[in-house]
DNA sequence: ATGTGC
């Protein structure tokens, strides 16, 4: 049996932990893998890495997706003022979305042509981790014809949704897992043919979800939207004859993504370029973790005070109100977004177009909801 | 990541 050598798009000054690096070997020594690329936010995970694109030929391997199918990042552009933003009121106004929407979820996902689930009741809300719905200002344009072609106005603040499946995609990988363990299913099998069905139907769910979540969070401040991308980072999808396994990597053949930094820096949007064939036809999904959400706590809890945490360097506002997830997804814990761009760059495979500056990260109101 | 786990 040949096994493929993992390409890592990084820079030698990129910090990668070794144990992501032997993560991504022992991934890319599975049968039937032909290709896999770490992209500059590799981190490791549990048993296979994050940030990684693993091609496959005859065979699919569900726990390369993980559970969160369809998770993925969704930018709308707004009609509020990027030159007097009302930070303040509006913070105070962002408030009933951690519970399930009022509206008729099976409706929204039938208008959609989507069948319902046993999950609808969790359809439009953010969910937990590093899922986020953020207000950005757009900070500068890099590229102006494609900010242009996007409708992209500096003038007016842009919504940035990061959410998934929910339960939904976990229970498409639990039934998986309880039949097969980590074992992959063979392309043209009905058990092949069931769980990719499955995975489209939640990749479609999770799309309608981040809509619908950009539509709850415009309601609450009486804004107007417009889309403008919605990209996928975990799926496995055909590209030519590979089966493309992405988790966390954003697609590089579908047109410009957005690359999120941590919740206290900046994001970009950028556009692929060059030969994405090199890096998996894939980009990173975000800065990439730098600490596990254990090592976040027990380093940042002596040092700072939640008080520290809600209001970034950037000025920006982090309605968090998880006490242990306000450190673990606190901006220290995560590698820099210059840095993962730049090893972009230097690798030819993507270009910024536009630099975007957080104004309010909502996580969450707690348990309660509000 | 998780209508989260005893």
């Amino acid at each position: 049996m040949t096994t493929v050598s993992p390409r890592v798009i990084a820079s030698a000054t990129s910090w990668i932990e070794g144990e992501a690096v032997r993560q991504l070997e022992r991934t890319a020594a599975l049968e039937g893998v032909r290709m896999a690329v770490g992209l500059p936010d590799l981190h490791a995970g549990k048993g296979h890495p994050i940030g990684a694109v693993f091609g496959t030929e005859g065979l699919i391997y569900p726990f390369l997706v993980g559970g969160d199918i369809g998770c993925g990042m969704a930018l709308f552009s707004t009609d509020l003022s990027a030159r007097k933003p009302k930070r303040d009121r509006w913070t105070t106004k962002l408030r009933g979305l951690d519970g399930p929407w009022e509206g008729d979820a099976g409706a929204y996902l039938a208008e959609r042509g989507l069948a319902p689930s046993d999950f609808d009741g969790s359809l439009g809300t953010i969910g937990g981790g590093n899922h986020f719905a953020e207000l950005q200002s757009i900070d500068a344009i890099l590229d102006e014809p494609v900010a242009a072609a996007l409708n992209l106005d500096p003038s007016r603040l842009v919504l940035l949704v990061h959410s998934g499946s929910r339960g939904l995609g976990e229970s498409i990988l639990r039934a998986h897992t309880e039949r097969f363990r980590d074992g992959p299913l063979a392309l043209g099998t009905p058990d092949a043919d069931d769980y990719l069905r499955r995975h489209d139907h939640a990749m479609q769910w999770a799309r309608a979800s981040r809509a619908l979540i950009a539509e709850r969070f415009a309601e609450c401040l009486g804004a107007v939207l417009s889309p403008v991308l919605d990209i996928f980072h975990n799926s496995v999808t055909p590209r030519d004859q590979l089966w493309l396994h992405r988790k966390g990597a954003a697609p590089a053949d579908q047109g410009p993504v957005v690359i999120p930094g941590s919740r206290g820096h900046h994001s970009y949007l950028v556009v692929p370029q060059g030969d994405v064939a090199s890096s998996g036809f894939s980009l990173a999904h975000g800065a990439g973790r730098k600490w596990t959400r254990s090592d976040a706590r027990a380093r940042l809890k002596p040092r700072l005070r939640p008080e520290d945490l809600v209001r970034t360097e950037l000025g920006s506002d982090v309605i968090c109100e998880d006490r242990d997830l306000l450190y673990e997804e606190a901006p220290d814990a995560y590698k820099s977004i210059d840095r993962v761009l730049a090893d972009l760059q230097e690798a030819g495979v993507a270009r910024p177009v536009a630099r975007l500056r957080p104004l309010i990260t909502y996580k969450t109101r707690g348990r309660d909801g509000d």
